[in-house]
This record gives C-alpha cells, structure tokens and sequence, in this order.
DNA sequence: TATATAATGTGTATGTAATACACAAATGGC
DNA sequence: GCCATTTGTGTATTACATACACATTATATA
C-alpha cells in the first residue's frame, strides 16, 4: 500500500469479506492467494482499502469487483477488528462484511491488473494458517451468518434459483452445525408459505428424485 | 482534533456510545453538549478518536470515562457509519458502540479538563438536532437495543438491583415499542427461572404496592 | 422381469410455549 | 368503611416443536 496515494493516505481502514455461496449442495467461501509480503503465498479474505470519497459499503463492493471479478454481491457489515498488531506494516482496523451471492450469478469477469488467484473453499477445507488475522474473521464470519440465516431472508440470496428439500436442509446443517429431522424440517419450511413447487424434478440416478422447489416471488423475510 | 499528533494521525477513526440505562421505571440514554465548533451548543453522543495503540473498545471505555467521568460500563460494537460527509472537517468514520449500566453503579466522577457537559435524557425526549450524524446513530442504537434484549442478558446490566415486576414489563414495552399482557408477561418471566423475589415491597402510596425482584446470581442468558 | 438398493415423501400423536381473558387482593385517601 | 388505583393470580385455547415409521420412486442388477 502506497501511503503517499493522497486516496487513502494513512488511512489505516480496510475492508474485509467472507463471501458465502452454495454450489453443488456445499457452502463455500471465497479466499484469495497472496502474491506479495507480508503473508506471501498465504490465503486471505478479499480486502483493500477505504478511499476517502466512498462510504464502507462502496469500498467493499468496489474491492471485491477489483480483486476478485465478482460484482452484484449482496454484503451487511457484521464486526470491526481494531487490534494494534492485526496487521504488522501499519495500524489498520478492518470492518468485516458478510457476503452472499448464488452460484447462478456467479460470473468471474476477465482477469485485470488488479485480479487476484482466488477460489472456492468448502467451509471445511478452509486453511487454517490464513494471511493476518483472517482466520478469527472468518470464524467469525461463520457465527454472524448463523443468525442471519435464522433471522433474515439471506437464504434466498445463498441457494441457486432451483433446489431440493434435502439440499435446503443440508444448507442449514452445515451453516448451524446440527442436524434436522426430515419430516420436520419439511413440515416447517412448508409451513412458512416461502416456497414454491416447481413440479419439476432433480436430474439424478441410482435413487428416487427430489422434487424441485425455487422461492416464491415477493416472498415475506422468514422472521 | 489536531491531525499533527502522532497518536491519531489522519487516523479518521472515532467511537461513539449511545449509552442507556434505566432510572425510576425509565429508559435514558447519556448525551453530552459541545461547546466548539462545529455544531456549538447541540447535543451529541459521547464520543472520540482512536489512538494507534489501542483497539476500539479500548479506546470506547477510555473516552467515556475522560468525557463524562463514567467507568465501568458493559460496551458491545453494533454499526460503522462511514458516510464521507458526515463530518465536515475531516473524514471520519464512527464505530457504533451500545452501552449499558445500572443506575446503582452510576457514579459519575470528579468533572476535569476534559470533561463535557453531559446530561441524561429519556428516550422520547431526546433533541432531533444532533450535531454531526448522530441523530441517526442514536436511532439505528434503539434499533440494536430491542435485538439485544431479547438474544442477550444485557437487561441485568440495565436494571438497577431491586425492581419490580410491572418495572420490567415497562423497559420491555419502552425498548420494544409494544404492550405485552401483565399476566402473560409475568408468567413467561417468572419461567425463564431468572428472578428472585427479595421478599421486599416497593415503597409507594396510593395502592398495592409491588414486590421487589432480582436477578438471581450465575443466571445464564434469556436465550 | 423381478428384486435389491438408495434415497425421497408423507401423517399422527404428544408435549411445550404463546395467547386471550376476568376477578380478587393490597394499599392510601377521603 | 368505602373508593380509587394498581398489583397479583388461574384457566382454556391455539399454535408450534418434537418424536417417530412406513410407503414411494427411481436406478442397478440378477
């Protein structure tokens, strides 16, 4: 970081996201693959600075198309982490966004200057040595998007246009870390009048096929 | 602010508390006046920079007790604002911060250099003319404040030792903005297992008087 | 074509919490 | 002793959460 760039000349603020998706039944996270010191080789969060004309929530999504070539996220501010030492150059406070976007939107535009090496991480396979201190973000990152999904509409933005009953219920199991009955867990999702059927059927082989739900238009947040 | 020292240098990093508590059955929150320019005469939540060597919680705590001499509050971060106008001097962003504490712990210390003019308002009778963004930090406060009463036990902070119960339902009605039955409300309290009657009554004239409760110790949370 | 395999889809009974609602009890003032 | 005012209590109904077992639909294979 240049701190002559009168842009964000000592600035010191950073934005930082854990952007979560779900493709293949799994629930993934973004991670970028740093190229210079400090950190070299190590993966982290996508992040940058805060000019001086842009409001947080512009920094972020402005970054996040720089860096990572993914644009129309949606993105909530969740914590700031303000120690002294979390980054060793220079003091820098971050304030951490959560990110969601469906795998359906997902299009990584070309390659820029500015592009980073990034990919999908299941939430399992997250490394655990991360770049600064990104790893107690993402962990954090992890516990804020438990309560959103239990307490906003995200799950719309999460899941891809079509999907099962048994992928929806294991979206939640992975994100709550617990397990659902199945009879239940239908009976309530139902029951929340947020879904609708699609009558068609998922394309699979060796066993019966689940039917294919997708979110009814101007469907009500679930709290 | 004087941008040449070093200690937050173009930092452009505050803290602001929107600090409540509960005193004779009501909900008030601590505003302080300025003297200076700008906004000279308004009303504004506690507030101030950063220093490079301290995180924002720390330097939350140490602001409340240098500008209105008040130690020992519970503090927890709810929102950034970093709109770029909304400090006309320099850019600022604030971490938002909600803070509780008891009336009985509220002693508030000798008045020094630093200290400001502060002065506790109740919640319906705060100004509409905060200086800087504050009006809306306040309010986006209260929001973060229903939340948190019901998901957290932050109402022990904010309850003096010895209350009653139609006291508790009041704060509840004040922050939630909506009445709850008397019977169904003492019911449902009286289950969570968190109370204790002391015994006691209040001392009042002119009809029953109330008996007096308390938390019980090592309670766990509400949730 | 009959059977096995592997998953999805469905219904009912029980317990627990939320809501709705009306009258009796305790104090002070007259 | 009676009134005014506010607190304290119980019960019936409804909605939601939990627990639990069997039938259905598809493919694979003998």
């Amino acid at each position: 970081m240049d701190i002559k760039n009168p842009l964000y000349k000592n600035q010191g603020i950073h934005v930082v996201c854990s952007l979560f998706t779900v493709n293949e039944g799994k629930v993934r996270i973004l991670l970028a693959l740093r190229s210079n010191e400090p950190y070299s080789n190590k993966w982290m969060l996508p992040s940058g600075a805060v000019y001086n004309n842009e409001d947080c929530e512009t920094a972020m999504k402005r970054e996040m198309i720089e860096k990572t070539g993914i644009d129309n996220i949606y993105i909530e501010q969740f914590h700031v982490f303000s120690n002294p030492k979390r980054s060793p150059l220079m003091r820098m406070i971050a304030i951490g966004y959560i990110g969601i976007i469906n795998s359906d939107n997902l299009k990584i535009k070309k390659k820029t200057e500015k592009t980073q090496n990034v990919e999908w991480f299941e939430l399992n396979d997250v490394p655990t040595d991360m770049a600064y201190d990104h790893r107690e973000i993402f962990l954090k990152a992890k516990e804020a998007l438990k309560v959103k999904i239990l307490q906003t509409d995200i799950l719309k933005t999460l899941l891809p246009k079509y999907f099962t009953m048994p992928e929806l219920q294991n979206v939640y199991e992975i994100i709550l870390e617990k397990n659902f009955d199945r009879r239940n867990f239908r009976k309530k999702f139902l029951q929340l009048d947020l879904l609708e059927n699609t009558g068609k059927l998922q394309e699979i082989k060796g066993h019966r096929p689940a039917i294919l739900y997708k979110f009814k238009e101007n469907s009500k947040d679930i709290i």
